[in-house]
DNA sequence: TCAATCACG
DNA sequence: ACGTACGTGATTGAG
């Protein structure tokens, strides 16, 4: 029974139709409407990849001709299908060239219409011990059910599919199979005006079935049914007999079972990629691969991770080396991993470029090429070996050792949270009159906008078309209406609970411990990246927020250090441009460099600044670093925009070397495509020439403060791996990092000597640097007391 | 799958 | 006149 070869028949029109309606309009760039093509497409790929099937084929209703001996019999049949939808049939040339692409050959026959063929086939293909899968998006083929033969009827939406096999059918109807033919000659069916008996409906129709078993049975025993039913089956006998032979599948088409054809491993994968690529369906380009598993070698097209070999100096190549010395780690905890000589994943991202490495022979290639190519730029060669290549074994080390969660913790919070979302859920729909979702943007701008008439003047419109009712408009309306401030918290305490107290507990493992993934190769600065869960965003902006915080706790018996870098951008700005005024401030011990920033820019002194004055400074001296505009500025602060034009331009006075190094750093990307890190990493730059003004704009503005960004991820690895040298051991260890922080735990005993030694690493990790760096150390049981 | 929103540095 | 601060990841709703 294993190598039982199985048939899928596809009813094509009914299909389509559910494709068209599931799909916007979709069109290609030069106006080709593909959008029920796509959601055809995109069913026919979901159908593929699920039942994988030996054979396919497509029964096809041939326009107007199809019904002709049906309507013979009965001229009202399907008299009340609607015409189609506009922009359906325009489609159709465009579905037949994808069905070729596909290699799915398609039938289609006068006086037979799409089910007829589907029942002829599956007979003659259960005739061959073949097992067949209808697909379809109505029911009327479940009169042809049996052992051999399954219907997957497709709902509303396209991925939804529900499966018809015998059982399943005569559980979820309370009726045999054979019984569906008779099922329908009693109750009609409205959608192809098929009469049934007047008056019968679904329920009564099952229940005269369960009784007698068939509709003869029915007819044969009228004497035994009570009045009212026996009198409008004795009045609809004849449309009763008339409606079976309406419904019924015809199994006898002039047809042949010419597997040949149906072979869909004929599928000429070249031909269908080309096609899906003139329709532009790049997402189900990318399913391709998961389709055409069924090819002799699966893997050898794919990335092969872990991959590696050993060089005559005991050092390995390797292809994601992290994912090798996680492997070893699951094996063994205290396992001596490796020295990574060279990660040609790693390197390929180093040179811009994403590699995919099958086998041995294409990793010892790629390693070759690779190794010739940076060893031409002395600088990024070094970077890689110095610092990228040996964070693999350590980033492996910090994921495996995972950090300790108080889940009991999470959970009391959780459930402090769902009494204020009840709270601010109830009193939201009392502002607006009626109960919505409150999560849903269009629904939320709906109420605010239309229904409750709040004034949309300056508020920002989606893409999609309402109002947007992101934080900054709602700020704008803040004072309006009390809802505008319920609607903040509301969504403070669901962020909170749906991504923090209800996410990670699902995430720890079976000692308390939550394990991040980190990323050297997703951000085009050089910084890590963390997910499953993103470490790297625990809350601490909002008193609610920090309170997850508390949840975060050393392991048993140990103390937690955090060790953050203060002001490490804007140190590393006044060192890379050389502004001496500015180094000279973070030099001195207790200077305030926003609080000097903001006498110097208003001309005033020290102490006659005012706090808002200062806050003006402080957002400036950040913003600078991404290239913030005078209108950002003026809606950071309270300033219009001609005093933030006049304060950034007094700003960049005072700050000329800055000024002048953001230039440099922009006038370098346009003249050589790319800008690079204190230490070399590269960023390539091809939207600085950009003729779009928005785009070049942006690419700008990435480009001016990727030198700096950068320059802090490669010095927080110089210090990440020398802790690691230095420190990290049975007393203290790594457990995570944080952009400009590193988090230890350690024993109680060690904890004045790992503090005092992370400090000296950290300040001290490149002398060179023109400025001193300044950590602050801080210690405590739960990460809300860091 | 994408857009909207919001958590962090 | 353009749109309006860089870099991430998770969740949700909607098509």
């Amino acid at each position: 029974m294993t190598d039982q070869k199985t048939l899928v028949l596809i009813d094509g029109k009914s299909v389509f139709y559910r494709g068209y309606y599931a799909m916007p309009n979709l069109s290609t760039r030069e106006g080709v409407l593909t959008g029920g093509v796509y959601g055809f497409a995109s069913i026919a790929m979901e159908i593929l990849s699920q039942i994988k099937p030996d054979y396919v084929a497509i029964a096809w209703d041939k326009a107007k001709t199809n019904i002709r001996r049906r309507v013979a019999m009965y001229p009202e049949y399907k008299a009340n299908r609607h015409a189609a939808p506009p922009g359906f049939y325009a489609q159709i040339p465009t579905l037949h060239e994808l069905l070729d692409a596909f290699h799915f050959p398609l039938y289609e026959l006068d006086d037979y219409e799409a089910d007829d063929i589907i029942g002829t086939f599956d007979k003659l293909a259960n005739a061959q011990n073949l097992r067949t899968i209808m697909v379809s998006s109505d029911l009327d083929l479940l009169q042809l059910i049996d052992e051999n033969t399954e219907l997957y009827a497709l709902k509303k939406g396209f991925t939804n599919i529900e499966k018809f096999d015998v059982a399943a059918t005569e559980q979820k109807y309370a009726l045999r199979v054979d019984q569906f033919l008779d099922l329908k000659s009693l109750k009609g069916d409205t959608s192809d005006n098929i009469p049934g008996v007047p008056g019968i409906g679904e329920k009564t129709a099952v229940s005269l079935l369960q009784e007698f078993e068939t509709l003869d049975g029915v007819f044969a025993n009228l004497d035994k049914i009570k009045g009212a039913w026996r009198e409008k089956l004795e009045t609809g006998r004849d449309l009763a007999y008339l409606s079976k032979e309406l419904a019924k599948i015809w199994c006898d088409a002039p047809l042949k079972l010419d597997l040949a054809k149906m072979d869909v491993t004929k599928v000429d994968v070249e031909k269908l990629r080309a096609e899906l690529e003139k329709l532009e369906f790049k997402s189900l380009i990318r399913r391709l691969p998961e389709l055409l598993n069924k090819d002799p070698e699966p893997k050898e097209t794919g990335d092969n991770p872990g991959l590696f070999f050993t060089l005559s100096n005991g050092k390995i190549v390797v292809n994601d080396g992290k994912v090798l010395a996680e492997k070893l780690l699951r094996e063994n905890a205290d396992a001596e991993l490796p020295e990574i000589e060279f990660d040609v994943r790693l390197a390929g991202f180093l040179l811009g470029r994403v590699e995919k490495v099958a086998n041995l022979e294409e990793l010892k290639k790629l390693y070759e090429m690779q190794r010739s190519e940076l060893e031409s730029m002395s600088q990024l060669y070094h970077l890689a070996q110095k610092l990228d290549f040996p964070m693999q074994n350590l980033l492996a080390k910090i994921q495996a050792r995972g950090v300790k969660v108080d889940v009991q913790k999470l959970t009391e919070i959780s459930n402090d949270l769902m009494q204020i979302i009840c709270d601010k859920k109830q009193k939201i729909w009392d502002h607006a009159g009626y109960e919505f979702n409150i999560s849903s943007a269009p629904q939320l701008s709906d109420a605010l906008f239309k229904i409750m008439q709040l004034p949309s003047t300056g508020i920002k419109k989606s893409i999609r078309g309402y109002f947007s009712t992101g934080r900054k408009e709602l700020d704008k309306l803040r004072g309006l209406h009390p809802i505008i401030g319920e609607i903040i918290e509301y969504r403070e305490v669901t962020k909170l609970k749906n991504t923090y107290t209800d996410a990670l507990p699902e995430l720890v493992d079976k000692n308390g411990y939550l394990h991040t993934i980190f990323h050297q190769d997703a951000t085009s600065t050089g910084r890590l990246s963390s997910s499953n869960p993103n470490l790297q965003n625990i809350p601490v902006r909002t008193d609610l927020g920090k309170k997850v915080r508390q949840a975060f706790v050393a392991s048993p018996g140990k103390i937690l250090i955090s060790a953050d870098y203060s002001q490490f951008e804007l140190r590393l700005a006044a060192a890379m441009s050389h502004d001496e005024k500015l180094i000279e401030m973070f030099n001195d011990d207790n200077a305030d460099v926003h609080s000097l920033t903001a006498a110097e820019a208003f001309n005033i002194s020290v102490d006659q600044i005012t706090p808002a004055q200062r806050r003006a400074a402080k957002i400036i001296n950040f913003g600078v670093l991404y290239g913030m505009s005078p209108h950002g500025l003026s809606i950071a602060t309270d300033m219009n925009m001609t005093d933030a034009k006049r304060f950034i331009n007094e700003y960049f006075e005072l700050r000329k070397p800055i000024r002048d190094f953001l230039d440099r750093t922009i006038q370098k990307a346009k003249t050589d495509g790319y800008i690079e890190t204190l230490f070399g990493r590269r960023r390539n730059t091809p939207d600085v020439n950009s003729p779009n003004f928005i785009q070049k704009s942006a690419a700008e503005r990435s480009a001016a403060n990727m030198p700096i960004q950068g320059t802090e991820a490669d010095l927080m690895k110089m210090a990440m791996l020398r802790v690691e040298r230095e420190i990290d051991g049975a007393m203290a260890r790594q457990i995570l990092q944080i952009h400009d922080s590193i988090m230890m735990e350690c024993a109680p005993e060690c904890v004045d000597e790992v503090s005092a030694k992370l400090k000296q690493i950290m300040e001290n990790i490149y002398p060179n640097l023109g400025v001193r760096l300044k950590v602050d150390i801080k210690t405590g049981q739960s990460w809300a007391e860091l």
